[in-house]
This record gives structure tokens, C-alpha cells and sequence, in this order.
DNA sequence: AGATGTAGTTGTATAGTACAACGTGAATTG
DNA sequence: CAATTCACGTTGTACTATACAACTACATCT
């Protein structure tokens, strides 16, 4: 085995305990949403609204699954439809005022959660560290 | 906001993105193993053998959740039970030759994706990154 | 206008998970 | 040593996330 070998291995392995623990995590650090739910929100948030099917198609999700998922949200009152008046088949979807807070709530306990995991690197290795993750995910993309 | 804070976020979002994924990527990978059967197989081909209250101890399920994976596994013909002589109590787990078999194959299947995805990193990039993520996780096991 | 396509919902099924209650055997202790 | 307590594992029950298929409603294109 190669240090090549060797050092993929170790990356497999550790990204595999790392998506294991993940949903458990979560749950931990923002009780109030999921995995999934807070990742949802996040992406409205962050596209200033967008559709279920855009949702679907970014996180690979049955569209039955977002329906479902922004269901929940809506009746949480994290999430607001509006008819698009062009086309009246499109909701498209907004964090509500609530929903901004718990989302940003989140984000922030999640933020302080990673700073206090990371507050013993320096700087340079964050930065690499966060360069390697962007790469490697970057990758993944291309292919699907 | 720092350049500090900057790498966290993305370090954060990019680990993030990875686990959503990672259930779906190991469905494809290896059909027959999900993302769980596939660590406990793991740990048991890994560790030799070992018990039910120490696979959940060691990834945080519960034992009823062990309990009807490891029944799963069994009854694919992918695992055998030994009772311990000492204690009739105790089941210990054992990979069965069709078991090694196929979280063999798993494993290579994983191995080749993830070499694909690292092809064109160089040496020390990879041996930086997997340090980085030994770091992380290591940091994070101290916590539970 | 009719055929085809798209957005979203709902029915149904499955996997993974937790918690609680239980059975069985081991260990401890009065 | 008998009785209690503890440890290991299973089973009942419930819930969440998920997919696929069938469906409704609307839009678009010919």
C-alpha cells in the first residue's frame, strides 16, 4: 500500500464517521429542526425563496419528500407559500419571520459548535482545510 | 467578519453538504449494504468479532436498533452469532465468509470511488487533508 | 381544442431509529 | 445460599425520512 493508499483510506473513513454522526449531531445542536429541514430552510433562505422542485432536484430528493418536508415547515409556520401569478402551478417558498429565527438560531448554535470543535486550529490549516473540503465536494458535483 | 470565521462557515457548509449526501452515495455504491450495515459489518470484520452492546456503545444507536440490523445481517447470511462460553448472556459477531465477501467488494467499490474522486490530488495535498480530518474527528470523539 | 408536459399532493410501502417492557442469565450481597 | 440487582439482548410500538406511483391542476404547444 502507498502512502497514496494510505491517505485515501484514511479520508474515506474519516468522512464516513464524520456523515454517520451527522443527523445525530444535528439533532443535538438544533433540536427543532432536522438534517434535512434545517438544510431546507437554509437554501431558502439563502436563494431568497426558491421552488419544491428546485429543492428536489438540489439535494437529489423525491419531490414527494420535499412536499412532505415543506408540509412540516409550513405547519411548524417556518415557511410560507406564495402562488406564483405567472404560473399559477408554482408555490414558491419563503422562510417565514419565525422561520428566519429558528434558522438563524440554528445557525448560529451550529456556527459556535464548529468554532469551538476548530478553536484550537490556526488559521492556515482552517484555510487549507476548508479548501480541501470545497474541492472535494466541487468533484462530487460533476459527476452526480 | 474574520478570514477565520470565513473558513469555519465554509468548513461547516462542506461538511455539511457531505453527510446529506452520504446515504445516497453509499446506496449507490454498494446496493446491498446500506450506510449502516455496511460500518457494523466493518467493525466486526475489523475488530475480529464483537459484541451487539458494543457496536451501539461505539456508534451511539441503540441496542433494539443493533439488535434488528445485526438480525438483518444475519439473516442475508452476511453474519453468525457465537455465544461466549463464559457468558451465556454474550453473542459475539462474526463476519461469515459471504459477509467478508461481499464488505469486501463494498469496501473495494468505496475504495476505487473514492480514489476516482481524489485522482488528481497530489501527495501531500491528500496527506494534508486526511490529517485535517483525523484531527476533526478526533476532536469531536472527546466530546461524545 | 386536444395532447403533452410540469408542479405539487397523496396513497402506500419500506428502512432506520428510539424508547419501554420484557426474558434470561450473571453477579453481588445480606 | 436466596434474593436482589445488573447486563445483554429481543420484541412491541411509534415515529421520521424516504421512494415510487397514481393523481389533480395548471400550462404549453401543435
Amino acid at each position: 500500500m502507498t502512502q497514496r493508499d494510505a491517505s485515501v483510506e484514511i479520508i474515506q473513513r474519516q468522512l464516513t464517521a464524520f456523515a454517520r454522526r451527522a443527523r445525530a449531531t444535528a439533532a443535538r445542536i438544533h433540536p427543532e429542526l432536522s438534517l434535512v429541514s434545517y438544510t431546507l430552510l437554509a437554501h431558502l433562505d439563502d436563494q431568497q425563496g426558491c421552488r419544491a422542485t428546485d429543492l428536489a432536484a438540489h439535494y437529489l430528493l423525491d419531490k414527494s419528500t420535499v412536499s412532505r418536508q415543506i408540509a412540516a415547515l409550513e405547519k411548524l409556520g417556518f415557511v410560507e407559500r406564495r402562488v406564483d401569478p405567472e404560473d399559477h402551478r408554482v408555490q414558491v417558498l419563503h422562510p417565514t419571520p419565525a422561520g428566519a429565527a429558528v434558522l438563524s438560531n440554528a445557525m448560529t448554535s451550529r456556527r459556535q459548535a464548529f468554532h469551538e470543535r476548530l478553536a484550537d486550529w490556526d488559521a492556515a490549516d482552517l484555510d487549507r482545510f476548508a479548501s480541501y473540503l470545497l474541492r472535494y465536494n466541487a468533484a462530487q458535483e460533476l459527476k452526480g
